[in-house]
Order: structure tokens, then sequence, then C-alpha cells
DNA sequence: CCGATGACAGATTTCAATATTTGTCATTCA
DNA sequence: TGAATGACAAATATTGAAATCTGTCATCGG
């Protein structure tokens, strides 16, 4: 009922987002999907070919917002140290949030990024981009030392060695006391490595 | 049949191990470890109190031995950074020769591991004492800064970055192809962060 | 004509009956 | 006397038949 507005891929991710919301990934069927829409699931089936590529869809759309979030502090004019702890501290904080403020949400995109490792591999990708960019600016203006391999290696490096505080299969230990202070302390440690001697 | 032998908790520990391997972690029954030493399940009960306890007490045993293997780093004479790089890089090995060897075994222990996380956050304890030793004789010999906080934090802080490295969450990583130059970058990051200026 | 439909086969999931396992304890046996 | 046993109740896991879902496609209707 109601297939008032044309039916889109884009509402189709909205559509398959709501349900996932509501029924978790275990329960989430193209049947409901296309129950929320008021058409028949065999039209989900002509802008999607599996119901893999929806979800991998659905995936790659949530993992965007957050590269967009962190534009600013990668694409930003400051002292390079300030801009990467800023970067760092965004990310934590983000993922922190989401975790906590809707635990089960967290659990079924967890269930997701684990169906969609690829999808994952390419978001990493754009985020050690970022890092790298910030780098790249901190040796040109003389705030970090050059990297010892090369910048990106030396991102991924920075990207790897915070990973517990990004990595969402770390996402049970983002509540408990101590965690706050040992973020601190990776952050301090990554930028002495990283300022000039 | 055959209990020749007395009936001793190091026997029954001996005998789950060897039904883990056996049978894994889903299959594996406090039955199936009686019938092995020849006992009526009973007889188990007597030196383990519940089946998790049996299990728990089989994950500190694991787990022990790789603190034991260890030890030489913390308590050997060289230079800190060649013995923490040493240490570091000999527990990723540890656990990558682990995981890659059986993989099943590994899958086995890390279900026990998410059984038993008290005892699991007691062997990070140890862990990261070791660190706290190499990094103290380090800054005593002057090969190191003095520690930013304190030595703890910051031991905490090395374990921590090298996470991705040796939780065993990320075990599926450690046959990815970029993994090694992965972990020798981010192990000369923490090196640098902590040599004296 | 072209997007939408719904009946359909094969794959997957659910659910309830059935079987196994855990943990206890009164009894046995050395 | 004290370790070992095995029958037992309650909890948990297995199984297979029934229900649901996925993905296709011939047909419909605007």
């Amino acid at each position: 009922m109601a297939a008032t507005e044309t039916l889109t891929a884009e509402r189709i991710l909205e559509a398959t987002e709501e349900v996932l919301r509501r029924y978790g990934p275990a329960k989430a069927t193209v049947v409901d999907v296309a129950r929320v829409l008021g058409v028949s699931h065999g039209s989900v089936y002509r802008h999607f070919r599996t119901k893999a590529a929806l979800r991998e869809a659905v995936t790659e759309r949530w993992l965007e917002r957050n590269v967009v979030e962190l534009r600013p502090y990668a694409e930003g004019r400051g002292p390079a140290d300030e801009r990467l702890g800023g970067w760092l501290r965004h990310l934590f904080a983000m993922k922190r949030q989401k975790a906590g403020g809707d635990p089960e949400l967290m659990a079924t995109y967890m269930v997701l990024i684990g169906e969609n490792s690829a999808v994952v591999d390419r978001h990493v990708d754009h985020l050690v981009e970022q890092i790298a960019a910030i780098v790249a600016d901190g040796i040109r203006d003389g705030a970090f030392a050059a990297a010892d391999p090369d910048v990106a290696t030396t991102a991924r490096a920075v990207f790897d060695a915070t990973d517990r505080f990004h990595d969402p299969a770390h996402a049970a230990d983002w509540s408990a006391p101590g965690i706050e202070p040992a973020f601190e302390a990776v952050l301090s440690l990554v930028l002495r490595a990283l300022r000039r001697a």
C-alpha cells in the first residue's frame, strides 16, 4: 500500500536499515523489507541481485557516514599533532557512543561487518588515507620527523596501534572503567613516536 | 578401565585437553573426560565443582605456558629496546604459530578465552608486568626516556598498541600477506616513542 | 513496453519431541 | 574411612518434520 513514490535503491536501503534495527540481523528478511515499502519482495530483487548484496550496500552506507564525519580533521589546517589527536579522539568517541548508546544496533552492524570484510577493507583504506594526509602535512611543516619507511606505512601503523579503540571487535571493552586513560596513553605514545626529536 | 594411577586434578586436566582437542569446545563433555580416564563422571566432580571450573583451569594452564616462554626476555640483561622488541616478536610469533599450525585448536582456545575473561584479565596483567620490567630497566640505564605518567601505564599502552598482533580476536588476520611488515611498523613506532630523544 | 507481481522450487529456519548431559547424593567397596 | 560409583532430576542439546524465506520467472496492468 501507499507506494506513492517510485521504488529506488535509496528507499530500499532506508527500509532495510529500519528492518535491521527492528528485528536484528538474524530475523530481518527481504519479505520484511518489501512489507515496509508496501511492495512485493520480487520488486526488491529488481534493485539488488541478492539479500547479501542488499546487506553489503547497507554496510557501505553506514561506514561511509563515519568517513565523512572525520574529514574536517584530515582537511584541517592546524598543527598536525593536534589534528591527528583530534581525529583519533573523534573516531574513538564516535565508535564508543554508537556502541554504548544502542548496543543492539551496534551488534547488528558488527554482524554486517563480519559478513562484508571486503567493504570493511576498502573503508579502512579510506581512513588510513586520512591519517596519511595529516602525517604528510606534519612532516612538511616540521612538526613530525620524516616517516621511517614511507607515509602510508606509518599511517597504517598509527591505525593499527589504536586498533583496540576503534575495531568493533573490542566494542565490549569500551565501557570498562579505565578505557579513557588507556586510550590517552596509547595516543600519547603514538604522538611521541611521530614528533620531531 | 586401567585406573592404574590415582586420580589427580593434573590427570583430569590432561584428559580434558585431549577431549577438547578431539571433539572441540561444543561437543566435549564431562562424561567424555571420565571415559578417557576410565572413571565415572562423578569422580571428576570430586576434583572440579563444575564443568565451567574445569574449563577455566584448562584455560589458565594454557595461558600460563605463554607467560613462561616469555620470561627470558623480561628477566634478560641486554639493551632494553632489543629485549622489548624480542619479547613482542616472540609473543607475535608464538600466537601466529599456534593460530596457523592448528586453527581448530586455536578456535577451541578462543572459545575458552571468551568464557573466562577473568582468567584472561589476570594473564594480561602478568604480561604487562613483564613489559613494565623491561621498560623500567630501559629508563634506569638511560635507553628509554622517563615514562609519561608512570611505567605501568606506559607498559599497558605498549601492550594495547600491539593488540592487533597478539589478541586472538585478530587471529584471522595473522595469515594475511602484509601482516609481517605491519607488525614491524607498529613495533618501530612503539620503540621510537620510548627511546630517549 | 516496462516495472511490478506472485506462484513456485529449493534452501534455510523454527519448533517441539526426544535424547543427552550436568551436577547431586545415598550407597558401595577397598 | 574416604574415594569411587551410578541412579536420578533438572538443564541443555539434538533431530527431523513443518513452516518460512530466497531467488526466479512467466504473466499482468498502466
